[in-house]
RNA sequence: GGAGGGAUUCCCGAGUGGCCAAAGGGAGCAGACUGUAAAUCUGCCGGCUCCGCCUUCGAUGGUUCGAAUCCAUCUCCCUCCA
């Protein structure tokens, strides 16, 4: 093992763990051995989140202590739908949408964990669920699960008043079934899962025992929620997502620049690895200086996710923004033509061009309101005329309201 | 298969012939206050060539000067019975 302490103590102490199958045996395999581990994924997008983010530190914090971690994708489960903690069933997504985001998963995972020399592995149950027959898959699987049981479990609460079908119903034996194929093939004795995973997992490590007549555990995490107990991790375009294209390092760097007070230091620990004494420390900072809390969290996810470099540049373009920093290089921007800028061109135009409004009776109520600035000056009328002169050295500054600025940079 | 109930703008949810682009709440956006925080207060919250016009109330067709509201057919959902 290469830390001293023990991973269990370290993901404890740092927030982590939430609900755990057995803790003191647990913690007592992880002390004696390398354990494999898996968390499972389901392919509902097309890249992964902060929420998945979580999972994903829990791997590397295993990993680091010498742990093997299987990340599982959904490539089966993904075909059914994981009903747990839903108000509605899942927008059925087609074969090929889970392929494709089985394999945007496995792209984005390989930056986080080392897969070289069987230190850790990726498994697609579309592998062994797929291909089930459903007579034998009811005599050896089914059989040893009871509805009545399976009804009383917390995730089907939601969805008994207002409905659940039998293709649902279904995930949880799907997901047992992981797991007891995991044992059978890697000895996969531990799966790890977000707190919503808690029914799903027990059942798994139920079958387990009666298929195999072997003890295997179950732990799951803190959900990623805010002080207020909603999930983090939304934006106004939806999930905050790990992929570059659909949430920009810098739109991810200051997501977490604006979080709330109350959830610097838990973000801090669970989100970064800084040591906990640091933690601590920036975690009890009052006032306006919980702002260098901020700052440090902002940076270290957006490294953590997107690299060193990108999170340089966040920060960059953050000092140019709101600071005093000149270097407007990495501040976001989109590049117009020039024949866009007409004699017609309003600023509504430009708003539109930006990518700032979304209709444009939106843009006016936002000019009204006093919430649009070009080149920091407030725009006052929605039929203001923009011309070429609007774009000193080549580009031209906007702001909707205190927070969201957009470079327009004139090309060709 | 039978009997009933329902589908409303991002979500929840009022509205049962004109005063309805549609109450109220939530989410979201902007302004003020601040620390690029929270809380609070104010305004906005279908679109447009915006004092006017256009498109929306599950779908289609009808009645009417006029329909989210009435009628017919269809689709989907829920409840009870079998």
């Amino acid at each position: 093992m290469n830390e001293t302490r023990n991973v269990y103590d370290i993901l404890k102490e740092r927030g982590y763990i939430e609900q755990a199958t057995n803790e003191e045996e647990i913690r007592d395999l992880l002390d004696k051995e390398q354990v494999t581990f898996y968390i499972g994924f389901d392919p509902t997008a097309d890249s992964l989140h902060v929420g998945h983010f979580i999972q994903i530190m829990v791997m590397m914090h295993m990993q680091r202590a010498g742990h093997r971690p299987i990340a599982l994708f959904g490539g089966g489960t993904g075909m059914i739908g994981d009903p747990s903690g839903r108000t509605d069933m899942r927008k059925m997504l087609t074969k090929e949408q889970i392929d494709y985001n089985v394999r945007s998963f496995q792209k984005q995972m390989s930056r986080f964990i080392d897969f070289g020399d069987d230190a850790a592995r990726m498994v697609d149950n579309g592998d062994w669920l797929l291909d089930l027959n459903y007579i034998e898959f009811l005599r050896e699987v089914g059989a040893h699960f009871s509805v009545n049981r399976m009804l009383t479990a917390e995730c089907f609460k939601s969805r008994l008043e207002k409905g659940l079908s039998f293709l649902e119903f279904n995930y949880m034996l799907m997901q047992s079934y992981d797991f007891l194929e995991l044992y059978r093939r890697y000895n996969c004795k531990l799966e790890l899962g977000g707190n919503d995973q808690w029914s799903n997992i027990i059942y798994g490590v139920d079958l387990v025992r009666r298929k195999e007549e072997a003890q295997v555990y179950g732990l799951t995490f803190k959900l990623l929620t805010n002080s207020a107990g909603k999930k983090m991790g939304k934006t106004e375009s939806g999930a905050l997502w790990l992929d570059a294209e659909k949430t920009s390092p810098y739109e991810f760097y200051q997501y977490w620049r604006n979080i709330d007070d109350a959830d610097v230091e838990k973000c801090l620990a669970l989100l970064t690895f800084l040591p906990m004494e640091e933690v601590r420390r920036l975690g009890a900072l009052q006032d306006a200086a919980i702002n260098e809390a901020k700052t440090v969290l902002a940076y270290e996810v957006t490294k953590l996710v997107h690299g060193e470099e990108a999170a340089k540049a966040a920060q960059e373009a953050t000092a140019a923004l709101f600071g005093n920093s000149a270097d407007k290089s990495n501040i976001p921007s989109v590049t117009i033509s020039k024949k866009d800028i007409t004699d017609d061109t309003t600023i509504l135009d430009l708003l539109t061009l930006a990518g700032l409004i979304k209709s444009k009776s939106d843009g006016r109520r936002l000019v009204q309101e006093g919430g649009v600035y070009l080149n920091n000056e407030r725009v006052n009328a929605f039929d203001q005329k923009i011309t070429l002169a609007d774009f000193p050295e080549g580009a031209a500054l906007l702001r909707k309201g205190k927070k969201v600025h957009q470079q327009v940079v004139l090309g060709e």
